[in-house]
DNA sequence: AAAGTGATCATG
DNA sequence: ATGATCACTTTG
């Protein structure tokens, strides 16, 4: 087994995003073993990025973000969708890559329905758990780069940040 | 094109 | 307590 190690995520969330291409989202489901390669990301880098959710600070939600990477930021979107990400870098500044495709499954919110991923996971360290973690095999794709989507809020220069990462 | 759905946060 | 907003998906 190649569980991806604490260092791997202590890193900008903007380098991460591209690195995680590739390796396996793994999900334990009472015991059945599910891995599927990471297909399409986005990044989301500090309070100083309008898209992120921590760009107005520290809250009960965007704490999380706040943490040292490993961990999961699960958050419920349009009260329909539980949407996975993963913190990465120090302490005290908060930044986490989104997981938006995996291969079958394309689509951040389709994604974490199949893997049965909901906010109960929130938080949970992705180098320890045994529900959910990541995997490398050595496989690295090659991939594009486009806009962030659905961040109409944010500022004209942080919706044109190439920030999305997707596998050819 | 538009609804569906509920947590979150700012306002009062 | 109330209301606006929202890192999406499915259906027509």
């Amino acid at each position: 087994m190649n569980r991806i190690k604490k260092e791997f995520y202590q890193n900008s969330a903007v380098d991460l995003a591209p690195a995680l291409l590739g390796k396996l989202l793994c999900r334990n489901i009472e015991g059945e073993i599910y891995k599927h390669r990471v297909t399409e990301t986005e990044c989301y880098f500090g309070e100083s990025d309008t898209a992120c959710h921590a760009h107005k600070g520290k809250t009960e939600r965007t704490k999380i973000l706040y943490e040292e990477g490993g961990i999961a930021y699960i958050y419920l979107c349009y009260g329909i969708h539980s949407l996975l990400n993963i913190v990465t870098g120090e302490k005290g500044f908060p930044q986490a890559v989104l997981i938006r495709g995996i291969e079958g499954y394309i689509g951040p919110g389709r994604l974490t329905k199949h893997l049965q991923i909901d906010r109960n996971l929130n938080g949970e360290d992705l180098v320890f758990s045994k529900k959910l973690w990541l995997e490398d095999d050595g496989f690295t794709p090659h991939y594009k780069v486009s806009k962030r989507v659905g961040i109409d809020y944010a500022s004209e220069e942080d919706r044109n940040r190439p920030w999305r990462f997707i596998v050819d």
